[in-house]
DNA sequence: TTGAAAGCGCTAACAT
DNA sequence: ATGTTAGCGCTTTCAA
């Protein structure tokens, strides 16, 4: 029966026990080659080792996971709504989740939440495909975080959180925007406006955090008509704007890129020249903003960087080591024309 | 011995062996029941569904799959190349994609190729990690595709591809760029200047014949000196404008929001005013463009549907079904101010 | 209609 | 140092 040769030649790959009987010895001695667990004698290491060399075999890690209730798999919980498609943040993450794990010999599943709508998140945990999950946002009230907890899944949250029990990794906001605010302010902009974005999310009461401190490191009243928070909308951004432009004021302070983009176009609109009439920074970078006219001061963070450390953590945890309940990376100030003094 | 209550909480969970024992039936008989498929009496099969109800039972997909021979997820393969991070181009499509694989009950792991290096790939080919592959990006030289073809693995393509044996999905490019070519034409903007990026991706390639067609459909000799390809860098598209403005000029073409984006910018910087002193439309749009003052006419694509729909195509494929080599989405053409005659 | 048993490919006690 | 054996949890012939 030559039946064998080359029938089912996708499907069907080499086992450890295909190498046993062609070496003439057992699938447990193949598998200690393999893995270097064990005793086992150097030279027939080498034998085996240089025998699934010649025949390339690849072992099949989904019988590896059974056997040893790993999957070998993490988890990225990305954001679904429609809001968050424009925005490269996510995709930054992701990116450095891939590029860590692959270093770790992980793959990485992503999988989203809607609107509190965990349930692909949960098939995703129950099915048993995942030994971890990075979550990439944190909410005031975190269903995928609760859900993790309660179940004792592994992970850990880019962004953070209230709860000290959950391992976090985030920008140290708080000391960039207070330090970016102080810098404005030595450059004698003393009335800062503040519009800040959707108060349920946590960075951006962080941030909010942080341009209040920078306010009150230099003893300077934070004027409430100058300060808007949750302008979720171009509507509400506008009408901070419109709002904000009645009082005197040096400089607008904007959350985010998406906010600024928005304060830009309306400053536009009305005729208001960058800096020449009013100064604009923003407590986060992007691309639009940098490689505007004039470019925009604004806080800058590694983004991959907090995939990549998320997913060192998220495998220290799972390989048992201790880790640091809380992880801050750094940041940068990019100090440009829009926040030129004349 | 009570030991067994509560031990082991997250690790060990109910299995069909625990079901079978608990309701004095066989494993099969229970396999039956949860899968529907071969014979088991109506009552039978009742009985364990509402157990299985009751005791929150989940199967173990690792086990399934190995038995038979499934992964149940599917891979997207994302450039890795750091000039793609800030387009959400990708993101989309792996939306997409995780919408519809949700739907037929797969997961999406996702890989990257950076540069032609595909190990990571081929790595998660060989472990058996997936039952088909997505391809995000289409290159004139594809190393992944053309890996995925030899070893007979699934897979489609987003983007097009000369090799007729490849599944592709992608946008009707040549036709909106024709149409918008055509429609800039038909409002007396004959002097067409047009500036291109990497004539290395195919969608390059296809946007540029679209905007030939497009003069040639109106007997519109193209002018040379106006058109400027393989624009990859800051620099190159500043030189290209500067060099396009030499001559008369009713209007810049740009391939993408990208290089659009800078063409604002320089056009900017030079104080010409569009579209009083020229007009300018971009075939693909973003929401810089669309948020732009003016407004930018553009080709208008639905991202994420090319990924809904190569997630579809693909579960078609593993499940033996007949497809389409070739299915190409629809586009709008979204007039805006930028090209607005006075 | 149901069950027994073999097997998917690998790991890990426990011999030898 | 190497082999035997019994799983991991599920599917699937084959027999009853």
């Amino acid at each position: 029966m030559e039946e064998n040769t080359n029938k089912r030649s996708q499907a069907h790959s080499i086992t450890i026990g295909d190498i046993a009987r062609e070496l003439g010895c057992s699938k447990t001695t193949v598998s200690r080659a393999i893995s270097g667990k064990g005793r086992i004698g150097k030279e027939t290491r080498e034998r085996i080792l240089s025998y699934i060399e010649e025949c390339e075999y690849k072992p099949n890690v989904i019988a590896k996971s059974l056997a040893k209730s790993k999957t070998y798999n993490f988890a990225v919980v990305l954001p679904g709504d429609q809001d968050v498609a424009e925005i490269p943040f996510f995709q930054n993450c992701l990116l450095g989740v891939c590029e860590m794990a692959a270093g770790v010999d992980y793959d990485v599943i992503v999988t989203t939440v809607e609107n509190d709508d965990i349930s692909r998140l949960v098939k995703l945990v129950q099915n048993h495909k995942v030994d971890g999950v990075i979550l990439t946002r944190s909410l005031l009230h975190d269903e995928p975080a609760e859900y993790l907890k309660k179940e004792g899944i592994p992970f850990v949250m880019i962004g953070s959180s209230e709860d000290k029990s959950i391992i976090q990794i985030d920008n140290h906001h708080i000391e960039a925007c207070k330090e970016l605010t102080n810098v404005l302010i030595m450059q004698n902009l003393k009335k800062l406006a503040f519009i800040g974005g959707n108060s349920n999310h946590i960075v951006s009461q962080k941030r909010y955090q942080g341009f209040m401190e920078g306010l009150a490191a230099f003893d300077i009243e934070p004027n409430k008509e100058l300060i808007h928070l949750d302008a979720t909308t171009k509507v509400l951004v506008d009408k901070a704007v419109t709002e904000i432009l009645k009082h005197p004021v040096d400089c607008i302070v904007c959350m985010d890129d998406v906010i600024c983009g928005q304060v830009l176009l309306d400053l536009e609109e009305k005729d208001i020249k960058i800096p020449d009439d009013i100064k604009v920074a923003s407590f986060y970078d992007s691309f639009s903003l940098a490689s505007h006219n004039p470019a925009i001061t604004a806080v800058k963070f590694k983004v991959k960087d907090l995939g990549i450390t998320a997913c060192r953590i998220l495998n220290d945890i799972v390989n048992g080591r201790e880790v640091a309940s809380r992880t801050l990376l750094g940041y940068e100030i990019a100090l440009k024309a829009s926040t030129k003094r004349k």
